[in-house]
DNA sequence: AGCTCATGGCGAG
DNA sequence: TCGCCCTGAGCTG
């Protein structure tokens, strides 16, 4: 369950292990099994993320471009392969290395033209050097809704998702339901140059971690916690637990349909 | 075996 | 705003 550093960690898996071969497509599931046929013998070249979508550049005006929504799941190595199971979208293979797809929200086989549509309705990516943060500021300076939904709408920000929304806020201090207008362009500033950093950290890491040193349960004595999503973090997940800082109860609320956290004590501006 | 939930996004109303 | 799509883990029976 991905947000954009682990696009990014993707692409660049795929870069190190499939750029310059014709790996082997296969679609044990079934779905891509036509598209497959037809990228049969094409030399990968390239591999690039935007935000969350993952394009694979192949020979021919051809990509595959990919989208893990909620569920999708990559596996990748090197040879031997697990066995092949049913719910594989698409296996790329080659005699040393091996990339399983399961449960995208899009797998399809793409033009130039088409990925370039794709780039054009998304935000700046924080990961990606072409970003231009102005161009999200402009657009939430003029928005009535709140920072924490504008944060997680792609076409202002792409990459950002559920937990980098949620710790960023926290991390800056920032009321979740501030309106985009009310948001000041050194806080913007501020919350971009810090998702750069964390999201760098996440590809790094491929995990995500906001919790700064000196606020780790160790360096507070406090008892270490367990997260079931891999990395260190302040709110996200942690409703009704004490904030690590102050020991306020995290709260929890729906918006647009998914989960919000945030400390009612830290975040107030 | 069946339910619920999850780091997402789309289209219909 | 709601329902729906994709999968799998962690529960409950």
């Amino acid at each position: 369950m991905p947000e954009g550093h682990t696009i990014h960690r993707l692409a660049a898996d795929h870069l190190a292990l499939f750029s310059g071969t014709r790996p082997h497509p296969t679609s044990p599931q079934g779905r891509f099994a036509e598209s497959a046929a037809l990228l049969t013998g094409k030399v990968m070249h390239t591999a690039e993320a935007h935000g969350k979508h993952l394009f694979l550049g192949f020979e021919g005006d051809t990509w595959i471009h990919i989208h893990l929504g909620l569920f999708g799941k990559y596996a990748l190595g090197d040879t031997p392969a697990p066995p092949p199971t049913d719910t594989i979208r698409l296996r790329l293979l080659t005699p040393t290395a091996y990339a399983d797809l399961r449960g995208p929200t899009t797998c399809a086989l793409i033009t130039d033209a088409e990925k370039q549509a794709v780039h054009d309705r998304l935000g700046p990516d924080p990961l990606r050097d072409d970003a231009d943060s102005d161009r999200a500021f402009r657009r939430i300076q003029r928005s009535r809704t709140t920072i924490a939904a504008l944060l997680m709408d792609q076409k202002i920000v792409a990459g950002v998702g559920n937990v980098y929304r949620a710790e960023v806020l926290f991390r800056h201090g920032i009321d979740p339901y501030t309106p985009g207008k009310d948001l000041r362009a050194a806080q913007w500033q501020a919350l971009w140059d810090d998702l750069v950093a964390l999201m760098r950290e996440g590809v790094r890491n491929n995990r995500i971690d906001t919790v700064r040193p000196e606020h780790t349960p160790e360096a507070m004595g406090r008892p270490p916690r367990k997260d079931d999503h891999g990395g260190e973090v302040y709110v996200y997940r942690r409703a009704a637990m004490p904030c690590l800082l102050c020991d306020t109860e995290i709260r929890t609320a729906d918006l647009a349909a998914r989960n919000l956290f945030w400390c009612p004590t830290c975040q107030k501006s």
